[in-house]
DNA sequence: GACCGGCCTACAATCGTTTGCGTAATTTAA
DNA sequence: TTAAATTACGCAAACGATTGTAGGCCGGTC
């Protein structure tokens, strides 16, 4: 049906290998060929066949992209991001959905090794000593984790929340929260360390969950800090947030009169919510893009191009955007 | 360095075809041989390369997914379920972003044409006759357009449309805008044509546009709004109702006191925004897997392995949720 | 006991490219 | 003019599977 590298061949009166090499080397066939070349294939509409190219160079020129829930508006631009700078190398972009769940990321690693140059895991929720193990198949990049020799870009959320539990210090809240995300989560972690570590002695500080990361959990969160007397609560990012400042407003408690909040991600709900919710900007279209440039250099590396680099980490600033949400505790 | 199925073969004792077969129809291998075989392809890891597989096959189980803006929340739901029902039909899928540009659109077809049984065009901007290119090419599935001879899933807009304005005109508006999309929108055309013909005679009808379907655009359009003495609006989307609504609020237009607001889609945006936004309930998953399932369907017809069925349409249904952005005009 | 019909399995061609190797053609040097 | 050094191209073997065809083995029948 569609054309081949044959047919191509035939048109312009050359063997195979000269078409492939007008393509692949162009400057190794004489000019005159190569652009008769070029016309036979134009002619015929000849696109050469990533499939058949993918099975004898090795490299079939797509990435797999694995994230936790595609519907959390956390990872869209993040996914745009990869995908246009993939694009723009040439390659393209499997997205799957791992549903939160370890066990289905482990699976999707598996079922698209096969016809990948390597795989962005984005806030994975599989455990270290797996993706230690998947990396041993094909290549990792990590977003939102760090593991030594793995290459990954994370943000700096440990900044992040010691700079947002400093803003509800500053303004006088003492019974802090934080709402916490999933167990598996690596930024979960890092975040609730340094929510600890920075309120130190001079707040006190209540760890709310694990919960799974999306509003209806914040929602059910909330009458436990309505009953705590705590003032402020950081939670692990916004759709959390945002559940809880429902569940405030339907308890009747008041934002940020009686409870200040602040989100995490600062997606595009944030400035709509009412109030508008004080957040945490984290860049994920650059987490996005620098995830697919890290991955490729180090698949290029592992194919023997040139030295491994092992893990390159990447750490992309975090910023504080104070809204509505966040006020002086009452008095 | 992976098992190939010659290394299989090898430790199975039996010739390479024997091992395709216990995979491909186990029925056709003894049951001894196959365990043996299974036993030995679970030792080696083995995984059929599904590069290899498609050279020979011609199918690549693999799907292309293009929609116009993987951020605008419209999309990302619809995505999760296309790519979950595609997994559990053995299919990935490649996610594309156009960034609603036309020839983006049509070159990403192209470029993904020699790697996947189908591509499904979701909210297309590209001509009629353009598809119709492609779709000989490839077999297309569309989301959001109608065309004879190629499969589609389309929300009824037409109904929803005439629902909003009938809710509008039943609270005493008798100066209607319609905030249209983009020109290239087979949606936005059918919602227009609806808008009016419901209006009809008991309302006056005035279209604002086209616009870029993002809250900016929903923001530069207040002003019109604002100024023409329009007491309700029916937006392309809920970008665009969301965005006009605060250019509305900075001009000091009370919603809905002076100016009633519909968006379409009932994004997780709507019933965050402050008013509430009153929309229309399109159903995105449904549509995700539907285009999925018609596509595939449709993509083994054209391999000859049953009736060609062209173009089936599904059409669902759509539903207005009433908020707090409708209200009465003023007097 | 030879023959026939069914299962199983092996053989080998094929899918569309790439690529190392060899050779014809061309250029350069002498 | 000829030998040497390049260059341009053709040849054919991969890559890892699938699949039509053919042969081997088996038991059962007459």
């Amino acid at each position: 049906m569609a054309a081949t590298i044959k047919d191509v061949a035939r048109e312009a009166q050359v063997h195979m290998s000269t078409v492939s090499r007008a393509f692949s080397v162009p400057h190794r066939v004489r000019p005159e060929t190569r652009t008769r070349i070029m016309e036979a294939a134009r002619r015929l509409g000849y696109r050469p066949s990533r499939v058949a190219r993918a099975l004898t160079t090795g490299r079939t020129h797509n990435i797999g992209f694995i994230v936790a829930d595609i519907a959390n508006p956390f990872f869209p631009p993040m996914i745009k991001a990869a995908e246009h700078t993939a694009r723009a190398r040439d390659y393209h972009l499997f997205v799957a959905d791992a549903s939160e769940d370890p066990a289905i990321e482990a699976e999707l690693v598996d079922a698209l090794a096969k016809q990948v140059d390597g795989v962005v895991l984005c806030a994975p929720r599989v455990s270290n000593a797996k993706i230690e193990r998947l990396n041993e198949t094909i290549p990792i990049a990590l977003v939102n984790r760090k593991m030594t020799g793995i290459p990954s870009v994370t943000m700096d959320v440990v900044d992040g929340s010691q700079v947002a539990i400093e803003h509800l210090l500053e303004l006088g809240h003492r019974k802090i929260a934080y709402v916490s995300g999933p167990r598996q989560s690596w930024t979960n972690s890092q975040i609730r360390r340094s929510v600890t570590s920075t309120a130190d002695d001079r707040a006190e500080v209540t760890v709310l969950g694990p919960n799974t990361p999306n509003e209806d959990a914040g929602l059910a969160v909330a009458e436990q800090v309505a009953s705590s007397g705590i003032t402020a609560v950081l939670a692990y990012n916004d759709l959390l947030a945002i559940g809880l400042m429902e569940g405030l407003h339907s308890l009747g408690v008041d934002v940020p009169g009686q409870v200040s909040v602040i989100g995490i991600d600062d997606t595009v709900l944030a400035r709509l919510a009412r109030p508008s919710l004080t957040t945490l900007i984290v860049p994920t279209p650059d987490a996005g893009t620098a995830a697919i440039d890290l991955l490729l250099q180090y698949a290029a590396a592992d194919m023997g191009e040139e030295e491994p680099r092992g893990g390159a980490h990447i750490s992309l600033p975090t910023k504080l955007v104070v809204r509505d949400s966040t006020a002086p505790p009452p008095d």
